[in-house]
DNA sequence: CGGCGCACCTGAGTGC
DNA sequence: TGCACTCAGGTGCGCC
């Protein structure tokens, strides 16, 4: 599901449905996500106070209320956030609900449950913003996602390039559709070891990363089988796949036949002539 | 510390 | 129609 284009849709369409607005009441639906919903949490720090920002970071949507509380979610695999009229029938796996004040409401929907909704009560959200930040990559729309400082942090990493890019403690917002189209841009093998790329590069994955994620944004996301924004519409960026569940289709470069291979776990596409080792 | 395997869940798709 | 099986975009744990 979400990754950083669609978390950073999610938080586009939720902006104007949420700022200036409060939150009047909750319901969820009992079920843990990843930890249990912090429905006290909830209560005590978020009701009645005015959200003041929306905010994506890694794959983090930050929800910033009057008092410095802070309400951080993350989508798991299937989460969805979107804004529905109060009457709006509820949805199989609506597990949040938030009644705002203008008779809508927020709701996070999440099939597989590998969401996440935690609450940073204003007293102490400043320290555990600072913990949650440490445990954040680089940010790969941010001044510091540049091919030196990347080449940098690979330099002792011998995992296969593509694994290192979806590691989120190093880099954040890139999950497995965005590293294969990246790896493909870039023209290199999703195998090779990290720490073995050179300068120039790094230069290219960091160049073919921001534009794919930015290219991604702009399409409204990825809906592979399930992703919506806040409002309920789909994306489109899947139709601009190079690789991603391309296997045995041509290569849309040389014409070669798309291979998958599994690394990390995880289904990995490519071109073996384009992208050799 | 680095790297691997796996668990956490449900649903969609496939093959018999 | 039903059953068994595989796979799925993320994260973080335990283990070597």
């Amino acid at each position: 599901m979400p990754e950083l284009p669609e978390v950073e849709v999610t938080c586009q369409g939720l902006r104007p449905h949420l700022l200036g607005r409060s939150i009047l009441a909750i319901h969820s639906s009992g079920k843990s996500l990843r930890q249990p919903i912090p429905e006290d949490l909830v209560r005590t720090c978020l009701c009645d106070r005015p959200i003041l920002t929306v905010e994506r970071r890694a794959k983090y949507v930050l929800i910033r209320f009057q008092g410095g509380a802070v309400l951080v979610i993350h989508l798991g695999m299937t989460g969805k956030l979107g804004i529905f009229p109060k009457d709006a029938v509820a949805a199989k796996h609506d597990h949040l609900v938030l009644r705002l004040d203008n008779e809508m409401e927020l709701r996070f929907n999440d099939a597989r449950r590998f969401g996440s909704v935690q609450v940073w009560p204003g007293d102490e959200a400043e320290e555990l913003e600072q913990a949650f930040l440490t445990r954040q990559g680089l940010e790969p729309l941010s001044a510091e996602f540049t091919g030196e400082n990347v080449h940098q942090l690979a330099r002792q990493c011998r995992l296969p390039v593509k694994s290192f890019l979806m590691d989120s403690r190093r880099i954040s917002g890139i999950g497995n559709i965005y590293a294969n189209e990246t790896l493909f841009a870039a023209g290199i093998h999703p195998l090779c070891p990290a720490n073995t790329l050179s300068l120039k590069q790094w230069e290219d994955v960091a160049r073919c990363a921001v534009r794919i994620l930015k290219k991604a944004i702009k399409a409204g996301g990825s809906t592979i089988s399930d992703f919506l924004g806040a409002s309920g519409q789909p994306g489109y960026f899947q139709l601009q796949l190079a690789v991603y569940g391309k296997k045995g289709k041509d290569c849309l470069r040389c014409g070669e036949e798309i291979m998958k291979e599994v690394i990390g776990g995880r289904a990995t596409f490519f071109c073996g002539k384009c992208q050799a080792m």
